[in-house]
DNA sequence: TTGAAAGCGATACCAC
DNA sequence: GTGGTATCGCTTTCAA
């Protein structure tokens, strides 16, 4: 490995000298010796070790990133453009996956804070609730490290210290969700929410509550069932609601949309002909399923750009917070798994079942 | 921030001695002022800085893992075995998508050299060949980083250095895949592989020949179609075959596999009656399609906890190599887009078409 | 058993 | 304009 100290020797200068010049604060050293130490580098291959860098400035230039679950399709379109972004800029991401559990956010954000990252992009894990996520606010600001949220995150009280949140609008999502299905026919319209202390999962519920009294319809506590954007939920789901009265399922992310596909499946219901079903998330499988399942698009890979974007910004510009924290709109995309109800059918199922 | 510095003035002991007691090398210390030392460190909340640990170790316990697109599902498994693994031994990953570019590749090992990674786990990037792999090869080699390639390499000439791969048995998996086709009854089995250069493409074919030829039946090249594990190339694969008599078709991954679907759908064929269809990967989504898709089965997080495992064990021991390098099982998971072959609709299909 | 000092590879301040 | 030197936080001889 070629050090700094290498070029000094090739080229008869001190290293002071160099380093003003590779770090291009070299407004007063003339082009000539500029040239020499430029070319000498270049000759001998040099790349600066960003360890020592670190140690000295303080600054790296990593990301650290904690996802529940790379391998949910959200966050993983979610790191991609954050990736994307951070490696434009010269910057690094070191991935973490906390398993939805607050007890490995915790070790990460120590683990992350002994590897220098000049800041934390964080994804709430779902046990989280207000009391454990003070906890890791607190250890983080202990740390001075930066810090922004995306997407999911808590409904703050409002006497909480303002954080960096690039999210989505999901109130939004769930406004424009809910009206497809009213627009319709639908008015029982069952939903299977996300947890509930969660803000996005909350914002969706009010948006959908929103849309039912633009549309004069009365709310109706018994067709909400709270899921974990998980799979299986989506399944239980369809057990819990199958014996109620309903025309149309709005389920919180596509993951769960799955279930509920595949539960009502095991109830001989065919979509949309006998039940609706709307999604959220627009995962790209989504389209290719059997019944195209219709959804709520979500600029994922986009806002995880303006993520990184907006937080490299913050970073380098040593505030804590900076104006136009981007929002990001979702979008309704119709497709198959939606369409009019079908009431006789609906008489039909709850007296069978 | 606490150090090393504040321990030992706390304590009023050296620098030295604290850090010996700190890394275990204490054996000459009594347990008197290791405890003091121990104490200390928990009261202050030490955390050692490891970009010092780094400078002067030349380790740090980071992973730079290198694959093309962290949204393919198929990585984002691989990327989440590994990470959990590494957690739990303490190291720490750097993520990097390479969006299948050579040049990227390049971009990114120099980077994470600079970022003092102690070993790279590279997912070969698809346009990848011998010739550019290679360049890559050699500045890895130069940097003496450790290298450990991950399920897609290519086909090494003999003469090549030998080189750590991690990988599923795609022989196997091929002819799994095949075996299953012929032993329904099917003789005219066409393929959608994977881009020709890459090894496990050419493995998963030897695979289905070997079954062929176990089957007697004769291998014939009109039968066979590149593709590039995309979706779409399963959608083309099928406007070409669908002149060539054949009753099945063996995708050589599930998303092709869902393309294949979809093509054949748009020639009114449905699955399995008209043609059988096989994929390979068993994303999750293959369960929950309309037809749940027949498919090979693969442990691929398993296998990137494996991978990890290996790796560090590796860097450890400070070898290039260490025996039972792994090698993981794939296997035939049987739904419902096989069955026997109908001889009546196949002429029928050619006849109309 | 403990401590002093060198050094990892860079930056940055302050002289010259 | 250029160079000397302290420093970042830690590990590691080598003395004491």
């Amino acid at each position: 490995m070629t050090t700094i100290k290498d070029i000094a020797a090739k080229t008869n200068l001190s290293i002071s000298t160099v380093s003003i010049v590779l770090n291009n604060r070299a407004s007063r050293i003339p082009k000539s010796t500029r040239d020499i130490v430029i070319n000498a580098a270049k000759e001998l291959n040099y790349r600066p070790n960003q360890l020592a860098v670190g140690l000295v400035t303080k600054r790296t230039k990593t990301l650290g990133l904690i996802v529940p679950d790379i391998r949910n399709n959200f966050f993983s379109s979610l790191a991609k453009g954050i990736e994307d972004e951070a490696r434009n800029n010269g910057w690094t991401v070191l991935l973490c996956n906390s398993n939805d559990s607050h007890k490995r956010d915790l070790e990460y954000i120590k683990m992350l804070e002994g590897k220098g990252v000049d800041g934390i992009l964080y994804s709430m894990s779902s046990d989280s609730n207000l009391k454990n996520f003070k906890e890791k606010y607190s250890l983080i600001k202990n740390f001075d490290i930066k810090f922004l949220m995306i997407d999911r995150y808590l409904d703050f009280p409002a006497t909480f210290p303002k954080i960096n949140v690039v999210s989505l609008d999901h109130f939004k999502g769930g406004y424009l969700a809910a009206k497809h299905l009213i627009d319709l026919g639908h008015k029982k319209i069952a939903c299977v929410t996300g947890p509930q202390y969660l803000s996005e999962s909350n914002d969706r519920l009010r948006g959908y509550k929103q849309a039912l009294d633009d549309g004069s319809i009365e709310y109706d506590e018994e067709l909400i069932v709270e899921g974990n954007y998980h799979i299986e939920s989506g399944v239980s789901a369809v057990n819990k609601l199958i014996e109620k009265d309903f025309t149309a399922i709005f389920a919180f992310n596509d993951m769960m949309a799955y279930g509920v596909l595949k539960g009502l499946k095991t109830y001989n219901l065919s979509i949309p002909h006998d039940i609706s079903v709307i999604g959220y998330d627009d995962i790209y499988l989504s389209e290719i399923l059997e019944v195209p399942l219709t959804t709520i698009h979500q600029p994922i890979e986009v806002m995880g750009r303006g993520a990184a974007k907006h937080f490299i910004n913050i970073i380098d510009s040593k505030e804590e917070f900076l104006d136009n924290l981007p929002l990001y709109s979702p979008e309704l995309i119709v497709r198959k798994s939606t369409s009019k109800p079908n009431k006789r059918l609906l008489n039909k199922r709850t007296q069978v079942i």
